[in-house]
DNA sequence: CGCTTATGTACCTTGACGGTTACGTACCCA
DNA sequence: TGGGTACGTAACCGTCAAGGTACATAAGCG
């Protein structure tokens, strides 16, 4: 989680997942899409396969990045701890627009 | 959204954050469940407050401080912009399990 | 074999970040 | 008004991370 996160707050990395999820894609191609030179991008790359975001299978000369999703599973998740937070607010900003529900969870 | 991944990237930070959750809390509460000194603490805090994931009311010396979820949902949104990938990937497990299969996965 | 292509690693530099100590400030109270 | 309480900020330091340049490696190609 710890790694994950790290690797999120980059937007270099970001990037990269961005494209991962429209297909795999070669190193260079990578490249390609940031503004950074090849050993830079080689390291994020680095980072987001030490953190479990994406998965390498080499074939040539080339390495095929593809996303490896459960991670961002894993945070999602973390997240809704805290959703009965904003959605408590998003209740009090619609002013009980929907006046069926309430009452879901009390903090304290 | 930089800064909101960047601001939850450090343990601290998530540590105030988890305790903000059940409650508001003043900063020398919330020093005394993190290890670090007060100084410390309060540079959290900041990094906190320019993410827009906490907010401070005085009330004589005290600061008190309480959470503002409304970042954390816009993350949650932005990961579910990968939740097809994650839920193929479940449903590929499930497939898998129900034939008695487990093969490499192959998301060609 | 060399040569090119594709990519990672080593190494260095710079800047941001986390932590500490010391200090400043605002508020309450006797 | 002086002193204690509760915080924040300033200055400083060590570490780590991100970027670049130069080099190494490994596979296909003529």
């Amino acid at each position: 989680m710890e790694a994950v996160l790290r690797a999120l707050a980059d937007e270099s990395r970001r990037t990269v997942l961005e494209a991962l999820a429209d297909g795999e894609a070669t190193a260079g191609e990578l490249v390609a899409l940031l503004p950074i030179a090849r050993p830079g991008v080689s390291r994020h790359l680095r980072v987001l396969r030490e953190a479990g975001l994406v998965d390498v299978r080499q074939e040539a000369q080339r390495r095929i990045y593809s996303i490896r999703p459960q991670p961002l599973a894993e945070v999602h998740q973390w997240l809704e701890r805290y959703q009965t937070l904003w959605e408590q607010r998003l209740d009090a900003l619609h002013t009980e627009v929907a006046r069926g529900k309430h009452e879901r969870r009390q903090t304290k």
